[in-house]
DNA sequence: TATATTGCTGACTCGCTAGTTAGTAATTTT
DNA sequence: AAAATTACTAACTAGCGAGTCAGCAATATA
């Protein structure tokens, strides 16, 4: 009978360090199930192995806990690509490239795409957190698309389209794939494959962006398999 | 003092004919407003100007409630255009020129375009509804515009795109013009143009899709010499 | 006018969840 | 070993919203 052994397990323990990333994590996970309003914070605390009442020892409301999630994962995911862009010396077709496949890999691919489905769908519900939301993550995702796209017809390498629409159009694919991953799950029969929707979401990308007829062309490279799909 | 007076008004009506319209119009209002969980029977009863119990007359729960609404809007303008391009004659672009800005008029446009971006929203919560939605709206929706894709490679008009997945990138622009508008409302500073935003959008995609040459071929080839800027 | 019918009301139950707090048990200090 | 500290728990509250139902008042019928 373990019961009576003497040098029995506590039933908790003091682990003031590890809890935050802990909640963190556990609330990522219910807010891409559930959804900000439906995620119960009962249930984050249970599965980061506390009670609710430890959550509100580290996180002053489930407002703030949103917003820490937030910035754990997608504002420092952001602040890396802007690093990237900034750097980078290639063609403006490349250089889009890159950075579809880099936010698919880096965020698409991964629970975070759950975020941009709830802030969709939510903000209008809490427009504390939409602000906060807009203001860190959305206009900073559009400038950089923006600064893509003028890059390119700047070099001549893009038709010179309106770069604001053409930003939000250009993005939509891609939070949309992001939001089916987490939408119709028992409906559709077989799930989008990313990899093909991609795929044929550049082709139509850069042939409508396209400047002009270039001049000679290789045999059809249509995707160098950029490694995604993990 | 009306109050004395002897043919007042009786505090309510007896009117069973208008009842189920006047509360699905209200229903659709709060549906879109605050989403599906959120909205509350006693408002769209209240909005409707009667009280909750009546709505419980004419509509057996809030889950029957919203597909009478989605069936009474969606399923029939879906119905509409159907016909429409069952009739069709003209060239596969402007046919899909005029399905889109047909259906951003009669959808996008108006109040029905929240209904998207609820079920988007909250399909994953409410399995069974998203189940009736993903059949009698979603599906249906990706067929028409799977055959008109279909109709212009068959007819050397479009390039041989993968019509499942252009399809979902073609609407993506659409579906996410209709969320925003509900979406970000107080965060934007001026808001998205609807307008250019589609030209913007039928732009590019007829740019994409654009048969090259007489000789339908694939796409161009990706890789172009790194330095050529203008 | 009197009686029957029924569309409608509003107060109720029940279950659920964000946020609070008094107290307890793990750890540290003496 | 005893005392002091504090990370943590569990039971609480307050408030909300779907769904119910006994009764009432508007209309139809006689």
């Amino acid at each position: 009978m373990p019961a009576l052994e003497p040098k029995t397990k506590p039933r908790w323990e003091r682990r003031k360090d590890a809890r935050p990333q802990e909640l963190l994590a556990a609330a990522l996970d219910l807010f891409v199930e559930r959804g900000y309003a439906a995620a119960r914070l009962d249930d984050v605390a249970a599965r980061a192995g506390v009670s609710k009442g430890t959550l509100y020892l580290y996180f002053e409301n489930k407002e703030e806990l949103f917003k820490a999630v937030v910035r754990e994962n997608l504002v420092s995911a952001l602040a890396e690509a802007e690093d990237y862009i900034e750097r980078s010396t290639g063609s403006s077709r490349d250089l889009l490239r890159a950075f579809i496949l880099n936010w698919w890999d880096r965020v698409g691919q991964t629970k975070l795409s759950g975020i941009s489905k709830l802030m969709m769908a939510e903000s209008g519900n809490f427009p504390d957190v939409a602000r906060f939301y807009h203001e860190e993550v959305i206009s900073r995702c559009n400038a950089l698309l923006v600064g893509i796209l003028e890059r390119g017809i700047a070099r001549g390498e893009f038709r010179a389209v309106d770069t604001v629409n053409a930003n939000l159009v250009i993005v939509a694919p891609l939070v949309m794939l992001m939001m089916w991953k987490h939408a119709f799950h028992s409906c559709r029969l077989e799930p989008i494959s990313a990899k093909d929707y991609l795929d044929c979401y550049i082709d139509l990308l850069i042939n409508g962006l396209q400047a002009k007829v270039p001049e000679a062309n290789g045999p059809q490279a249509l995707h160098e398999p950029p490694s995604n799909h993990h």
